[in-house]
DNA sequence: CGCGAGTACGTACCCACGGTATGCAGCCAT
DNA sequence: ATGGCTGCATACCGTGGGTACGTACTCGCG
């Protein structure tokens, strides 16, 4: 806004992001722009969302005009996914770079909620992935673009605790915990970030999960088997 | 939109809602044109998402016309907000009621947890609440209302499992656990709804947070201290 | 080197949709 | 009875996503 550009026809005389080697000429232009694009659009959406962020306030921010948008991206939500994409693949590869090399399922717990807590304060992660990235997708394509990267992850990590637990699970049961613990650490991620001390709100949260983590282990050295919750529930299941 | 009305201007004619005593005929009339309208718009909304479903449609189903709804509401989130309060209020007063008389903690938890399984079966719920409430309101204000009806269920729910334990947290300790559940059950339930078979996917949530619940009274009864984070991660925090 | 084809945009335009300004017919208190 | 206020309806506007089309530049090929 602040810095609006007059005319957009002054795209060649700009340097626009870092030249690809061994592409052509046009081609490497042609990236740059898309990625001027997905730049100034991620900025935006993450600042002021999706719905009040304009094409125009994109393009006029990436010194192009509609019709480059619409020649690279199909649409608003398409450029969007493509945002998301990058949000998430970074995400993903964060933790993956966390877990690196851990071997004890617990100890890889930890590092993979440390490494999340860290990724969930990024405000574009929050404000793309978690808030708006099911309603802008729809929550289909939400999920199917998160069952590749960050919910991969998590789910590695719970099935690898299971496996501790010599508890030996169905594929859905494992889905399901690992869609669980998803969900706590979104939402637990998106309260840290909200809170008044972060550092110390990350923690609460790091205290919370070891303290259920902690459950878990102490029920596999008892040996309690699963399932556990009719012992819980004595009384029978009125629908 | 398949029992479309072609003229809105027989408002007077037709019986909106059901009149409400102790009121004079104009305040009757306002208030079922406002209900007219909070319905028609919580089952587009529901159906097509907030983005998708236009003012125009929605007065178009309640047979009046735009006047009439910036009347009643400052615009279109308010009038989002309202149908969200709605649905809100109604699942919150759900698992109230399923709690109602339940004295253990335990058992308190079970039957919330089935009461809230049954509440995320709802469409409206998942798509108003979970999937566009934090996007549209923004999460600040998602927060403000969440924290009024169901999470303060939840967070009754968790303080009464967590005293139970006879662990004195401290509130913020609480409300991270209750946020973590929360969250663990919205996700979960997102999933549930969508799974091929979603009353096998409830049974599957159910056996998760029953065998976190049970490491938790396993936890109690063993009289492990929190936090037991450091006892999990030998090394030291390395940021 | 010339040249046709296709790419990577720019320009101009459409129209759906949220929001506003204004008019007006009843109802209700005085 | 009547003035005023509520509860709408009507008409209009601006923004913004999307589209149709034009065009300059590049690249491969003879």
């Amino acid at each position: 806004m602040s810095k609006g550009v007059s005319k957009p026809s002054v795209s060649k005389l700009v340097p626009r992001g870092v030249p690809v080697p061994g592409a052509s000429r046009r081609q490497q232009y042609s990236a740059s722009t898309k990625r001027a694009l997905v730049d100034v659009a991620e900025q935006l959406f993450t600042d002021n969302g999706y719905a009040a962020t304009s094409l125009d306030t994109i393009v006029a921010g990436a010194r192009v005009t509609k019709g480059a948008l619409y020649h690279h991206f199909s649409g608003k939500q398409a450029l969007f996914e493509a945002v998301f994409e990058r949000v998430e693949g970074d995400a993903s590869r964060a933790i993956q770079k966390a877990l690196k090399g851990k071997k004890d399922p617990w100890e890889k717990a930890i590092a993979g909620l440390r490494a999340f807590l860290e990724v969930v304060q990024e405000a574009r992660y929050r404000r793309i992935v978690i808030q708006e990235g099911p309603s802008v997708l729809g929550y289909e394509r939400y999920r199917e673009q998160e069952e590749r990267s960050t919910f991969a992850n998590v789910l590695d990590i719970v099935s690898s605790v299971l496996e501790a637990g010599e508890w030996d699970l169905d594929k859905d049961l494992q889905q399901t915990f690992a869609r669980i613990f998803f969900g706590a650490m979104s939402s637990a991620g998106e309260s840290v970030s909200s809170a008044p001390d972060p550092v110390q709100a990350a923690a609460n949260v790091e205290i919370a999960i070891g303290f259920i983590l902690e459950g878990f282990r102490v029920l596999a050295e008892t040996g309690v088997e699963l399932p556990v919750v009719d012992a819980l529930a004595e009384e029978p299941v009125e629908e």
